[in-house]
DNA sequence: GTCTATACTTTGATAGAC
DNA sequence: GTCTATCAAAGTATAGAC
């Protein structure tokens, strides 16, 4: 019962499954070299598997193992997201330090790693509509829970709304000049601004 | 609205020189497809020429033609940022003016054409120095044109580049969201952060 | 300069031995 | 379930006829 693997799915033991190893390997791929960059025989080797053991856990090749990487990554993004929100004492702080972690982030892997899914998503948002709408549902399900805190404190849940889409485009946005500038100004100035937005919108809302 | 062009720089001419229309026919699939998605045979192909020219006017290969589509296309779309800006009757009206018309262009291609360099951009970032180095000067170049206006609004060199930073990252991250999740609504909403934002700012600088 | 044919590599995918 | 061998197709790149 009280396996060490944290979730069902069968999926994310760190060393432990060939399967888990797969996926892992794929996100971190991925998320550098995008879908089309990155080939299953890089995958293998990178997972430390053999190259059968791809089609045997992923009969659908590389499209079901692409969607299944999309919907893990976003579930692992978002769960990183809960953490930080839930850590900090306010919503303000909460943005602020996520938007920090990240631009930390960026510069502790020499701007590799960013948003998980977002070179994927603009790869296949007009050329691969599974995987399309693989990346819709982990946006949709980002801009949900983030809406909910943002409505925990106090928002409407149309401007919650809309002010958590506004601040994911401004991340996402920075992630893509921060990784092209390799300067983490955009990110701090997307952070900058989000906090304000923030802080605003709650003291209209008061 | 970002269509063709006819001008000066030597050579662009819209179905004239079979190099042009390389460039051209590239523009558009790494726009859609990305860089690696890309087959140069493919290329050949939608440009109408022979595979042979691409080398005869590319000796540098595929990597030579993407760092010059990714500048092409940069200046492409920092002429038709001008264009707005220019025929708008202020900074305010410009920013809504451009927004709203990446969403018509948006709706209009099927969620297709969005940034022209964003896919290439996070592509590349990690896996070929000089195409990211092309992408870079590209967003260089955008947010010191863009500053330049919010400048000339009345706007500090440096709260000028901090908005101007703070929209671009709010477009591009829009651009994925919309392109992903086949809805403007982050595009409009960036947009209106961003008019908000821009008419905020020339308001505390009065 | 235009265009075709081809070399060489890598891709996604399959079959089958173990 | 693990691993290797191999396939057909597509990738980049080159050579050379016209």
């Amino acid at each position: 019962m009280a396996r060490d693997s944290t979730d069902s799915r069968g999926g994310r033991g760190t060393n432990k499954d060939t399967r888990g190893r797969i996926v892992d390997a794929s996100g971190g791929l991925f998320r550098r070299n995008g879908y089309t960059g990155t080939g299953l025989k890089q995958i293998a080797t990178a997972a430390g598997a053999p190259f059968g053991s791809i089609y045997h856990f992923f009969p659908g090749g590389k499209e079901q193992l692409g969607a299944e990487v999309i919907r893990w990554s976003g579930e692992m993004y978002l769960r990183l997201f809960e953490t930080a929100m839930d850590a900090a004492p306010d919503v303000v702080t909460g943005v602020r330090d996520f938007f920090a972690g990240a631009a930390e982030t960026l510069r502790e892997t020499d701007y590799a790693d960013a948003c998980p899914i977002a070179a994927v998503a603009l790869e296949v948002a007009s050329t691969n509509e599974p995987l399309r709408q693989a990346t819709a549902e982990v946006f949709t399900s980002w801009i949900d829970a983030g809406t909910e805190h943002l409505v925990t404190s106090g928002l409407s849940r149309e401007t919650g709304r809309t002010l958590m889409i506004s601040m994911l485009a401004g991340l996402e946005g920075a992630f893509v000049l921060s990784r092209a500038l390799r300067s983490t100004e955009p990110v701090d100035v997307a952070g900058a601004t989000a906090v304000a937005t923030v802080r605003e919108a709650l003291r209209e809302a008061q």
